[in-house]
Order: C-alpha cells, then sequence, then structure tokens
DNA sequence: CATGAATGAGTATTCATTCAT
DNA sequence: AATGAATGAATACTCATTCAT
C-alpha cells in the first residue's frame, strides 16, 4: 500500500533529482567532474551518500542528466524565437535577439557550461556524440537556416558559406562567454554584454571595415578583394615552425 | 664524481624533461589529466614511475609545464609576426596571417589544447591567472593595438570598440577549432580552413550584409567569388608541418 | 482494537513467517547468505524490504529459522520410522528405508542444505553447535541404537565401533547428495539413487569382496539381491512429506 | 635497471605469492571468503592492503589459486600411490593407504578444505566446475580402475557399479572428516582415525554383518574385536586371503 | 502492520608517492 | 639516477536497517 499516489510520487522523485542536480552542477563546476565526490554532492544537495543512488545509476549519470534538465528549455526557446517568421527587414533584430539568448543561455547555466567544456573532451564517444548533437549542432542549423534564407532574399551576400557563416556567429561570442564566464580569470576587465552584442551583430552584419565611402565614380575594390583571395594569401603565409 | 660535465648533465636533465612532458601532454589529452595516471605517463615516455619524481615534483607540477614547453615558441612568433610593420593596405592580408596562425597553433598543439580545455577551469586561481595572462590574453592585445592603428588610418569603423573587436576576431575562428579539433564531435561534417579563414576575414571585415548601394554601375560579384573560391584555393594548401 | 481475533492474527503471522522464509531458503541457496541481499528475499517473498523486519530481528534470524522450519518434519519422520520396532530379519530393509529417506530429505531440501553447507562452517560456536545437535547427531544416535540392537543380536559383527558404523553409512550417501544436489558440476554423470541406495546397503552389509568360499550347499543370494533389486525396492519407498 | 635478475625476482614473486595465499586461507576459513576482507588478509599477511593487488588481481583471485596451490602435491601422492602397481593381494593395504591418505589430505588443509566447502557451491558454474574436476572427480576415477581391476581378479563382487563403489569408500570417510575438521561442533566427541580408517576398510571389504555360515569350526570372535584394536588389526590385515 | 526512501557504515580497488636497492 | 614494489589514503558504490507516512 503506497503512501502516496503514483503522480504524487512521481512529482516528489522529479524534485528530488533536480535537487539533486542542482548540486551536482555546483559541485562539478567548481571541482571538475573527477575530482567532485559523490559525498560533495551529497553534502550540497543535503542528502545521503546513498540517497544519490535512489535517483542516479552512478556517478557518469549524473552528468548525463546535467544538460538535459537544464538547458532544454532555454535552446527551445532560442530556436523557436529563431524560427518566427520575423520581418524581412529584422535582420539585424534576430541577430540581435539570438546573441541576447545565447549569452543569457551561458550565463544563467555558467555551471553547467563549465562542466560540459571539463568534461565532453573525456566522454566517450558515443556519449560525447549524443551530447554534440543535443546542445549546439542544432542551433547552428537553426540559425543556417536564416542565413540562407537571407542570402536567397539578397540582403546577405551570397559569396559566403552559410554553414560557416552559422558558426561564426555564436563563435564571436564565444570567446567572451568562455573567458568572462567559464575561466574567469581573476582580476581581468569585464565587458558589458550590451556593447558586445551590439559590436558583434554590427561586424557580423557589416564587418570592421569603414564603408567604401560608395563613391559612385571610384569603382569599388573588387581586385582588392580579388588580390587577397585566399589563394595568394596564402603565398605571404608564414608558417610558425 | 659526476660522469657527466655540468652543462652536459643540464642538456640531458632538458632532453628527459621534454620527452615526459610529451608523453603527458599525449596521455592527458587522451584521458584527461584526472584519469591520466602516473603509470600512463611513465610507460609513454619509456621510464619508470619512480622516474618521474627526479624531473617533476609531482602530477600537478607536469601540468604547470605543459604550455610554457609547447606554446611558448608558436606564441612569440605569432606575436612578432602581427607586430611586425605591415604595409598600410595589407589589413586583409595580416587578418588573414593571423587566422592562419591561429589555426596552425591549435592544430599542432591539439593535444594540449584539450588538456587545457579541460584543466584550466579546475586550476586553483592563481595558476589559472597565470595561464590566462600567458597564453591568450597578450594575443588580444597584440590584436587590439593592431586595430586601433587601423581605426586611427581610418580604415576600421570607429565606432567600434577595438578591444571587443580584438576578441570577436580570434573567437570566429574558436567556434570551428573548438568543435572539430577539441571536441571531434565522431561521424560529423569537417570544413576546410581554407574556407573558414576566407569566411572569417570577409566577414570580419566587411560582414554578411550585401553593400546597400553596391557602386550602381558595377555588377555584383558572383565571379570574384568564383574565382576566389575555397575549392580552388584548396589545391594550393600549404600544409605547415 | 484488532480487526482479527489473536489465534487468527498468529496463524497469519506464522504463515507470513513461513513465506518470507520460503523466499530466504530459495534466494540464500542460489546467491549464498552473504551475497544474498534483504531486498531479494523481499522481492521473492513478494513483500517490501521493511516487512521483513516485522517478522525477523535481522538478516541472520532468517537464517537461523531456516531449518527448524523446514528440517524439523522429515527428522521426526526418519527417527520414528529406524526407531520403529522392526521385525529382526529387516535389517537389509531398514537400511534401505533410511537410506531412501535420508535421500529425499536432502533431495526435498536441496536447497536449504546448500545454505546449511556454505554457511554452518561461519557461524559463531554457539549457533553452530546448536545446528549440528540439531540436525544431523542425533540422527546418528538413532542409527547407532539400531546398529548396536543387530550386534546385540548377532546380526551384525561385533568387532566394529557402532558409533563409527552409524555414520559410515549415511557418509556414504553423502558423497553422491553432496556433489549431485549441492556442488552440482555442471556437465556430470549422475548416478541413480536407485542404484545407489542398492550399492550402499550391499557394501555396508555384506562388503565389496566376494564372499570367501560361499558355503557350497547354499546357493549364493541372487535372488535376494533379485529380491532387492532397485525396482522393487521403490515400492516400498516411504516418501517423507 | 633492473635491481634484481630475472629468475630472482620469479623466486621473490613466488615466496610472496605464498605468503598472501597462506594469510588468505586461514582468513577465509576463520570467516568465510564473502566476510573477510582484504585488509584481514594484508594483515594477516603482513603486508599493505594495496600490495595484494600487486599479485593478485582481486580477491576472487586469491580464491581461484588457493587449492592448486596447496592441493596439488598431495592430490598427486595420492594418486600415485594408488596408481602403484601393487601386489595383487594386497587390497586391504591399498584401501588403507588411501584412506590414510584422504585422512591426511584433509586434516593437512582443513583450513582450505573448509573455504572450498563454503564457496564452491556459490561460485559461477564455469569456475565450479573447474574445481570439481580438478579437485574430488578425478580421485574417484584412480578409485574405480582399481576396483574394476579387483572385480575382474574376481577378488570384488562383480554385481556392484564399480563407479558407484569408488565414491562411496571416500564417502564413507567424508562424514567424519565434515563433521571432525571442517564444521567442528564445539563440544562433541571426535574419533580417532586410527579407528575410522579399520573400520571403513571393514567394512567397505565385508560389511557390517557376519559372515552367514561363519566357518563352522571357528568361534565367534569377540575376542578378535579385543584383539582387533586398529593397531593389531593392521598387522593381521595381510593375513586376508 | 506495510511500505520503501533515507541513511551511513563498510569495502574492494586505485593510484600518487616513497624508498630500498 | 633509475627502478618498481610497497604503501595507505581516498572513493564509488552497496546494503542492512530504520522510520515517517
Amino acid at each position: 500500500m503506497p503512501r502516496l499516489t503514483a503522480p504524487a510520487r512521481r512529482a516528489l522523485v522529479r524534485e528530488r533529482r533536480q535537487q539533486i542536480l542542482a548540486a551536482a552542477a555546483t559541485v562539478f563546476a567548481e571541482k571538475g567532474f573527477d575530482r567532485a565526490t559523490i559525498s560533495d554532492v551529497a553534502r550540497a544537495a543535503g542528502v545521503s551518500d546513498g540517497s544519490i543512488y535512489n535517483y542516479f545509476r552512478d556517478k557518469q549519470d549524473l552528468l548525463v542528466h546535467l544538460p538535459r534538465q537544464f538547458m532544454q528549455t532555454p535552446i527551445e526557446a532560442v530556436q523557436a524565437a529563431i524560427a518566427k517568421p520575423g520581418t524581412p527587414l529584422a535582420a539585424e533584430n534576430v541577430l540581435q535577439f539570438a546573441a541576447q539568448n545565447i549569452v543569457n543561455l551561458i550565463i544563467q547555466n555558467r555551471e553547467i557550461a563549465r562542466v560540459l567544456f571539463t568534461t565532453i573532451p573525456l566522454m566517450d564517444d558515443k556519449l560525447r556524440a549524443e551530447y554534440m548533437r543535443q546542445v549546439p549542432l542544432y542551433a547552428f542549423e537553426t540559425l543556417e537556416g536564416f542565413i540562407k534564407a537571407q542570402q536567397a532574399a539578397g540582403v546577405f551576400r551570397a559569396d559566403l558559406d552559410p554553414a560557416i557563416a552559422a558558426r561564426i556567429f555564436p563563435g564571436m561570442l564565444l570567446a567572451f562567454l568562455l573567458i568572462q564566464e567559464i575561466l574567469q580569470p581573476p582580476d581581468m576587465h569585464r565587458f558589458e554584454y550590451d556593447q558586445i552584442i551590439y559590436t558583434v551583430v554590427q561586424v557580423f552584419l557589416r564587418g570592421v571595415t569603414v564603408p567604401e565611402k560608395a563613391a559612385p565614380d571610384i569603382a569599388p575594390k573588387p581586385h582588392t578583394k580579388a588580390k587577397s583571395t585566399p589563394r595568394q594569401a596564402r603565398k605571404q603565409e608564414i608558417t610558425v615552425e
């Protein structure tokens, strides 16, 4: 004769799992997966060592369930937002919004992000592959779709590979997020995300170069560009030995 | 009574340390610092467990000395190259070169890079701060100086924060390097670095947007694209060994 | 306010204890006492872990009550049968019957027998002493009495120690029972108990040696043998329920 | 550069393994395999916990190597002795010798015997099968061969299954050995092995029954019994046949 | 009485480090 | 300096037992 009805029990289990996962996220983020002990997690969760095994098969299982619990919702939000039918002119707004969401996603899940950064490279192939598919890759695909649409609409340059461009955009944010949120070097100047996002969107859309002044009578420098095709550039490569 | 003269001995010691560090890099990269054992390193280095302690204080000490040995040279090369007085027109070339060097740096030190990614976040503050200073930050500063100079010369937009822009540029590459070299999801499309670099430089300089007024009398440059297509470029790839 | 009368309740308790003990016997026999868990027993008994502690003080207590429940009845049956005043000539039949009962006892309680074999040697002195007294020793005594009587009647040789002989007889069966029922080596020839019992009784009564001069005028006893052939012997089997 | 020559090292390893196995035998015999801890064994062997793992893969591995080390030699001795071409007349002597060896084997390896009794039934099929083959079964086969030979020579009754008889003989000893050496109930009468062996051989050869026609001119032997304490009995044994 | 989640003591095994040779 | 056996602290996981419901 169960003390609780099945659904009530299920809710309790869910809650307990969350409690333990949250503790695991904190502890793993601080000490790293391998250096964190089950006792650490148990203490942080306010339960006994043994209890953890009532909710997770083993230590690894904690790791496996970390991102699903915490990143599912934000990722879906981003995806929904980007996929939302926007007005053709809103490219800048869409990017702004996407950037904002990426930033929020990482900031709000700083700890899990740190865990994942340190553990994913060490996971066995199967698990790693699943993570990579789950977490960042389909975000790229969503963005890629957006870029393609803009190219088709003649808004974005057609000479750029949309897949690469789709990875460049979040990559621009990555350096900041990585350093400021994941690595956190103690005494370092922090940049404001508003500024970062503004700059990122600007550069992504228009580049760092001053508009050539659109001199109507002066030929723009296609040849300059032509000269600097990767081909030629490479000849100048200075190899590092 | 030493069998060797002091300098000769010192050379031998240096060599042995290198040998052990190289083994440590490989082993740590494969299994992660925490899961790698001293025996693993010893076996890979072809020495006995105990011998390692004649050259390094403890396991952690191996980690501490990893990057100094391996990244010193390449970083200095990059810095020198970027700082080298270039011709004013060569902005594109400089970026191209810088990008190429960043890529080479990571690819050639893939293993150490992976170790660092997985261990830096777990280091204690002091060590981590030193790493961050040593490794990536002053690379940013160098780039920042370059961008400031270009802004002063009226080549780069003045409305963008040069510090942020300096971080954006390598960040664009980071997403690719991270995924393709560090995380290595098993079955995934790999992008060619020629293509990536080309796109990165393009976006960084001019953005993804089609120039708004696009010199009226000049045809859009699909052919330009054709000429400088990465496809062809690749044939000329110069591999850095 | 009890829902049941005291005796009814007691009956229920008894039943539940039986149910749990039966499960314990099975589980202990399969995995061994130490490797079996309370959960295993609970699952096999169809009750919850906690419930077991309403009927037994602790895990050890299960072990203590195992044989009392299961072997009491059969042992009493054997004892009664052997002690039963038999006709003086029936020595062979008595032994046959005793052997049959010993075999049945072990076969029917194979699992408990296996548990006891593996746990008795590890019990503390007090418990072990009790078991040894309870279970096999007084069976020996009963047999010893029978042998003494036969010796007094001039049927059995007087030069043999009746106590030793009383142990020899069941011992002859033991090797078979031990190997075939307790140890059960996977692919091994199994002997039929009819044959075993026949041989055991024969050897015990007359030995393996060919009668030295075989009183010439008396026919050798193939018919005796014929009469007591396993086939027929089985008809006389008294099964212990 | 090894500190020791290869053979010297191998000798040391062998010695150390023996030392640990001896300790394991004692500890396992006392507490049982499952209840004994590696620390127990280590303490008994005078080494550290970790050292055990330099010589044995795991706890189970200790068990696996127990009997090989201790029983190999005695078993071979028994086998050799039994198989030894004896004079045709010595059937009684052969059995006496075999019985004596079985008794010695168990007594001298009491502890291991106890371990095996408690652990064999719990081993997985494969391991158990190997043990059964290794240890007792081929002893039976040797004895079976002997019995067959005696039957062929007309010394032993041909109506008995030699395989069964071969198991009956050591079985007769088993009850005593089991109780007196393995189970050791605290306060219990112990039988002398000389007596036991005498009785066992007597019963096995001639049975407990008084020879039916009892050579008419010879008085029944109550005095024979007096005379035939095992000591003396053995001296007269040769008179058989 | 029944339940099964919670507990935490107990243990096999690993591995960084030491040190006798 | 080199070796690798010895060490023992550290830790994931199990499971008998308790107890709130």
